[in-house]
DNA sequence: CGTTTTTCCGTAAACGTTTACGAGAACACA
DNA sequence: TGTGTTCTCGTAAACGTTTACGGAAAAACG
């Protein structure tokens, strides 16, 4: 059914080397031979093998995304990663890669599916996304001498590995800045749980910030739950509850926001009016809840033709002659001012 | 690095005939020679390469779901697939076959992307989401004879494909009736653009159940726009200009709703209260929009599930000595009564 | 015209598996 | 003891590529 090269040796009386070098763009081959060798290709509707390439230049040609499910999360928070997905594909793609995308199932980390990419030489190299403070994944791929590269930050592994990151610890301070510049004093922040390490970094930025305005930092005012609706949700209320309610309150993502926004009403607190929202990253959510969220917005898309080539120059069979490789990359978070603050 | 059959020979002084049956359960090997080769393995650390075996058996052991981007649509509607896609993924991962998805640039249709996948050999079968109307994918996948099953129906191919889908014409339906029970008469409806099956589906149990009821079909009411939070929003405004404006509007999806809501909002219509919203597709989003939005949840998990099983009878290599294949199923929506109706 | 270089192509090995085939050894049976 | 059966394993081919190597023919050069 499908063509292989013995066929259009056969067909043009050729030597499958010739075949394979005419079509592989080789000096050593005549102008015209290899033209009939494209052409046959196209008539005979030939398409190279991806087992037989990937066996014989033990190269695979696909990159392996890992996305990694949440406990308690069953949307594995991909309104953020679509648009990154986009980019990272479209830069792959220039360089003849195929990105594909390695799902898990909700509440394992993973390690074992990592494994089995690694193992099985499924892809060439491995993007991590949703870096922990301590991640294993990490540990374990710098151990193997796998090539990777993580959308996130962490603490983890030699540093060596190319990484991209947003700086959510400015951001989390200018959230502060601005809402201490329009009077705010009592601050809530909620972040996730678990050690995600943007978590951290956000809430480092806004710790710093109101030191910084000689504002003092009440715990009751700082929650952290599943990073999705039901997350915010129920941990909202929790800050509502503090001795000293907050007059504006930070989400760490837009699921976390719409959830606490829910628990907000159901108090008959009105975002935009009674409480100043704020959120770190920006969807179209924010754009399209009522009222509109203040949030700050990532280039998520020319995020990921950056990470891809991060990536790209980590792969020794890919590498070009280039200099050195990229390394850490901290990108800024945009400002959006809406109608929530 | 990585330790081959060959290594395990060696280590353990038989041939690599032996280790292979050893490892993939043949009856011809010895037990106690299968326990030492097992053992072996494992302290070697061996895993078998996937391009080796690919090319060999003529299998890729992997299955392909095709992300088809809309244009206009940065988000490719995921919230609805994950759910989905974790159930598929554990159901492939029970017959040892992997997911894999593959993305496109947003605005092409993935002719080519498929073509790709399909002629270079990367997937023993693929997935298709987002059916259309007239769908030249499955026109392509039937004529190739590539085996293939479908989220969502098609006028399309030989109509010989498993698919699996959700009753949108019946969730159209009972919305319609349960709007009328509550007292409205002029419903409007907002569906995606373009020949998506799920949006004639849904506007043919809208049309049905209004000349059940003796109401007459407006065509004022009736609007169409991207399926995302900028077409609910940019299409909800010109239901409302018409000339006897609606009570109620039911939305295709969560994304047109929450842009529709905000079209509202900015009119000082607020629904629950001076309009009556209802969402065909529930998600989490619905759960947590003030006011939480009357909606029809799919069972997303289970379908995937179920879906998976119906590929792995349409694939010749993997489907076992079972009865006939299973091909058009249609799963219920259920109604989930909140607060915006 | 003889020698060297260049151009082009065929041969064959290799990547890591799986599997058809056959053969030796052990065993059962008459 | 001879014959047939069963158990176990080694041999080698095959999957579809890429590529190192060498060689024949053509071209260049003296």
């Amino acid at each position: 059914m499908a063509s292989s090269i013995h066929d259009l040796a056969r067909h043009l009386n050729i030597s499958i080397g010739t075949v394979s070098r005419a079509l592989n763009g080789r000096a050593d081959v005549n102008a015209d031979t290899r033209q009939r060798v494209l052409e046959a290709a196209r008539t005979l509707n030939y398409s190279p093998n991806q087992s037989g390439r990937s066996l014989r230049q033990g190269a695979t040609h696909s990159i392996a995304f890992m996305l990694q499910p949440h406990p308690g999360d069953q949307q594995y928070g991909e309104p953020f990663f679509i648009p990154f997905l986009i980019g990272l594909q479209a830069r792959l793609a220039e360089s003849g890669l195929d990105l594909i995308v390695v799902m898990g199932a909700p509440g394992d980390y993973q390690q074992e599916r990592l494994r089995r990419v690694v193992e099985t030489r499924r892809a060439d190299a491995v993007l991590l996304a949703w870096t922990r403070r301590e991640d294993e994944r990490i540990d374990y791929l710098t151990q193997t001498g796998f090539p990777f590269a993580t959308l996130g930050r962490s603490r983890s592994g030699a540093k060596s590995y190319p990484s991209l990151d947003l700086d959510f610890e400015k951001a989390g301070a200018d959230a502060v800045d601005r809402l201490v510049a329009r009077g705010h004093r009592r601050i809530a922040a909620v972040r996730p749980s678990l050690d995600l390490n943007f978590g951290y970094l956000f809430l480092a930025g806004y710790r710093k910030a109101l030191r910084r305005h000689g504002i003092e930092i009440d715990p009751e005012l700082i929650a952290s739950g599943f990073i999705n609706e039901a997350g915010g949700y129920e941990v909202t209320p929790q800050v509502m509850r503090s001795k000293a309610p907050p007059t504006a309150i930070i989400f760490n993502n837009d699921a976390m926001a719409l959830g606490g926004c829910k628990a907000l009403a159901e108090m008959g607190i009105r975002p935009g009016h009674d409480m100043a929202v704020t959120v770190i990253v920006d969807t179209p959510l924010c754009r399209y809840f009522s009222p509109a969220l203040t949030a700050f917005r990532p280039a998520l898309e020319p995020m990921g033709q950056r990470l891809a080539e991060m990536l790209l120059a980590s792969i020794p069979a890919f590498a070009g002659p280039e200099g050195p490789r990229i390394l850490r990359e901290v990108w800024p978070l945009e400002l959006v001012a809406r109608d929530s603050d």
